[in-house]
DNA sequence: ACTAATTTAAAACAAACGTTTAAATCAAAC
DNA sequence: GTTTGATTTAAACGTTTGTTTTAAATTAGT
């Protein structure tokens, strides 16, 4: 039965390949040589190359963003129930823990955070856009999140630091293949939960400054 | 005497379209045409596009790599003839200001900005690897002065914080393109000077916060 | 065992790519 | 004015791309 799982065999192929050498890189035809399948399964099971795309997205996506839509709504309402602003840094983990979590999970998923990061800035409209509308209700109660949690800061400074702290975590999830900028003597530790300590660190602080 | 500029057009077309649609999907045809060259000057004039990619990396990061040198190497020579440790903000502003000095001089400028922001996580080696080998010189330098200016901090913590603010700043830089996810209502100042202080104030803090 | 949905194989498709070639054109030196 | 060397031009090169098509082989479900 080598046929029902021709679809997750295409999908974890893209995934890594794509995560590896971007979109464009990678051809139909390595994608089915890696996959181990034919050719002209990728049009037959999704249509296109775009369409496939989309689905490797989704694939993971909608998961991590429900976890995280979740734990966000859980801090809202338990803040809004006790009359307090939600704190920061559990704003924070509940955004960052999920996906850091997702990354130890295996190799695939480091691939496709990898991929994740690197499709927020691409310069093509079709892979970037389809990108920002998966993270787009997360982004926004974030952002209001954020607003209450800072309520003495203006609405676009928090959005300026939103995106700073968003574009760190982006380059820190992808800074695993450019490690060549590493200097003599320097012993890093890969060790994913203190990573997410020091990121949650890093950006409280940044959040929190003062004007 | 449309010859003697033609290789200027050429960067110039190609720094645009490099910026907005990237590396692979910007045709030499699409490129020659913008320029309003022919096909062949960029083989003739550059010998293959990846030489063109390195040229137009290298007409802009060479000096505004030599201004940040500069002034990082100025905060280093005072400080240790003074005694004391550089300023943290100081030592940002050294990195940061000829950067957005540079973005706000022009749209090419602005183009390639947006450019070398997406490089760093460029899945072709050739691609990130030049930009890389262009970089390393400023970023061994900066370590080395957050280090100083950050004794109390192990030497690892310190490489992570100064990847997340490397992240937050390419993300910034770029996001003149992505602007999707503005929530209602929200006025953004886009004004660069601002944007500047408002980053140091943000990586600053990061920077500084307690283990 | 019949039907319908997959899978494979091999081939071909038009389109686009980077690159090369050879002739035409130009600027300047003699 | 002619020659020389650098530059521009138009056309073609060979490859690779995503996609489609053909047919045969395999599988799963009623």
């Amino acid at each position: 039965m080598a046929h029902t799982d021709t679809k997750k065999r295409i999908l974890d192929a893209a995934e890594k390949l794509f995560a590896q050498q971007g979109f464009y890189a990678t051809s139909l035809r390595m994608l089915t040589k890696e996959a181990g399948v034919n050719l002209a399964a990728v049009n037959y099971h999704f249509g296109s190359k775009e369409e496939l795309i989309k689905a490797v997205f989704g694939r993971r996506m909608l998961p991590l963003n429900k976890m995280r839509l979740e734990r966000l709504q859980n801090i809202k309402d338990s803040a809004s129930a006790e009359g307090r602003p939600p704190d920061i840094k559990e704003i924070l983990l509940a955004f960052i823990e999920p996906t850091f979590e997702f990354r130890k999970s295996g190799k695939g998923a480091q691939d496709f955070i990898s991929m994740i990061s690197r499709a927020f800035s691409d310069p093509r409209d079709t892979v970037r856009k389809l990108f920002l509308n998966m993270v787009e209700p997360v982004f926004q109660l974030l952002f209001e999140l954020l607003c209450e949690a800072l309520p003495s800061l203006p609405k676009n400074i928090v959005y300026w630091r939103l995106n700073f702290m968003i574009g760190a975590m982006a380059h820190a999830m992808s800074m695993s293949q450019m490690c060549q900028l590493i200097p003599d003597g320097l012993v890093l530790k890969v060790d994913s939960v203190s990573l997410a300590e020091q990121f949650v660190n890093f950006v409280a602080n940044g959040l929190e400054a003062p004007l």
